[in-house]
RNA sequence: GCCCAGAUAGCUCAGUCGGUAGAGCAACGGACUGAAAAUCCGUGUGUCGACGGUUCGAUUCCGCCUCUGGGCA
């Protein structure tokens, strides 16, 4: 098992002795070994660790998030876990604006802030420094739009969508009801089409001088592996249990983000005896699979980050 | 031992009234600007179980063999 990171944190820690100012942030697919590293380098520089991660969020979603310990916690101050109840949502533009927030006061503080996690598109925001626009989401008005497309029919949507802004209909596939939506949700929110708002909300370059690593494993099989195997002790770690307690607490589960992560839909499946445990198991493996493979493709197009490959040979 | 049904992509299967084949899932690649653990797009060559026969031509029809499932002894 993944003992064999010490020459990866070696490599880390020469790397950001090189350039003393910066703020390591590390990411990478799930199942890396990212939270380790993060601590150790926390643990030698008497830093503090600030998640990024979309589901670690949310209180009480700890074995199927992969959450630090409490003995981590205690070891090492934490940010942005359990911050949220699990019917409240998150978002990029809050998730940046409160870490840079949260960065000011810890480099006023004297403290040596770490940034960890796999949430890569809340990542790529703070790396490129984004500007969000204020067209904060309603949930009154998603369900009002989502009716419409729903009578309007999804591709004379789609088709509206080309009249008022062809640049955007480019980057809109004709079948993702999700971004057919939002288009419409900015246009109501501020009268202005996706592609004005996105020129507001431009690249404006870091905030922080960050200095971003990317732990993978080579090859993706072994990665695989590793996935499957700790969806597995999840399952052994009463992630039924735990799930089972947070439907009770949260009668409306069926409505809140936090359940629809991976692990707990699937779990709240054979809770619902919509599937076996054994099936549940096999779900929460192939999707994290399937959620690593995201996290690559996204992490592969950026030019700027620091490869930790974890070389797996057998 | 006999009878029946199967054997086709990594898996589950469809199909070719004889002109060498296609779905779902997986896998792989990609997109992404306030839901992102989300949402969505693209990619299908595989001795069509083995051997023989009929045929211009067999994965398809026939024979035989092997294996699998079921039934009868």
């Amino acid at each position: 098992m993944p003992h064999t990171l010490d020459p990866l944190y070696d490599q880390l820690l020469a790397r950001v002795r090189e350039e003393p100012g910066s703020i390591p942030v590390i990411t990478g697919p799930t199942a890396t070994g990212k939270s380790r590293l993060a601590l150790r380098l926390a643990g030698e520089w008497g830093g503090e660790i600030i998640s990024c991660d979309a589901m670690q969020v949310y209180r009480g979603f700890d074995i199927g998030t992969a959450k630090p310990t409490k003995e981590d916690q205690e070891s090492i101050p934490h940010h942005m876990l359990d911050i949220l109840d699990p019917c409240q949502s998150i978002s990029v533009a809050s998730y940046s604006e409160q870490v840079h927030d949260l960065l000011d006061v810890l480099l006023v503080a004297g403290k040596k802030p770490v940034i960890c996690g796999g949430s890569v598109q809340y990542i790529s925001a703070l790396l490129d420094g984004l500007e969000f626009a204020k067209a904060k989401p309603d949930p009154a008005l998603r369900d009002r739009i989502d009716r419409e497309i729903a009578s309007r029919g999804l591709a004379a949507s789609w088709e509206r969508i080309r009249q008022l802004d062809p640049q955007a209909a480019e980057s809109i596939d004709p079948a993702d009801r999700r971004r057919i939506g939002r288009f419409f949700e900015i246009l109501e929110l501020t009268g202005k089409t996706k592609t004005e708002i996105n020129q507001l909300s431009k690249i404006r370059g870091p905030r922080f001088p960050f200095q971003a690593f990317w732990l993978d494993w080579q090859p993706r099989q072994a990665l695989y592996q590793a996935i499957d195997e700790r969806a597995a002790a999840m399952f052994r770690q009463g992630l039924v249990e735990e799930v089972a307690a947070l439907m009770d607490r949260h009668p409306d589960y069926p409505d809140c983000p936090a359940f629809r992560g991976i692990g707990y839909k699937e779990t709240v499946l054979f809770l619902e005896g919509g599937c076996s445990k054994e099936e549940a198991l096999v779900r929460v493996a192939q999707a994290t699979r399937r959620y690593a493979k995201r996290q690559q493709t996204w992490l592969r197009r950026r030019g700027d980050l620091y490869p930790l490959i974890r070389e797996c040979k057998g």
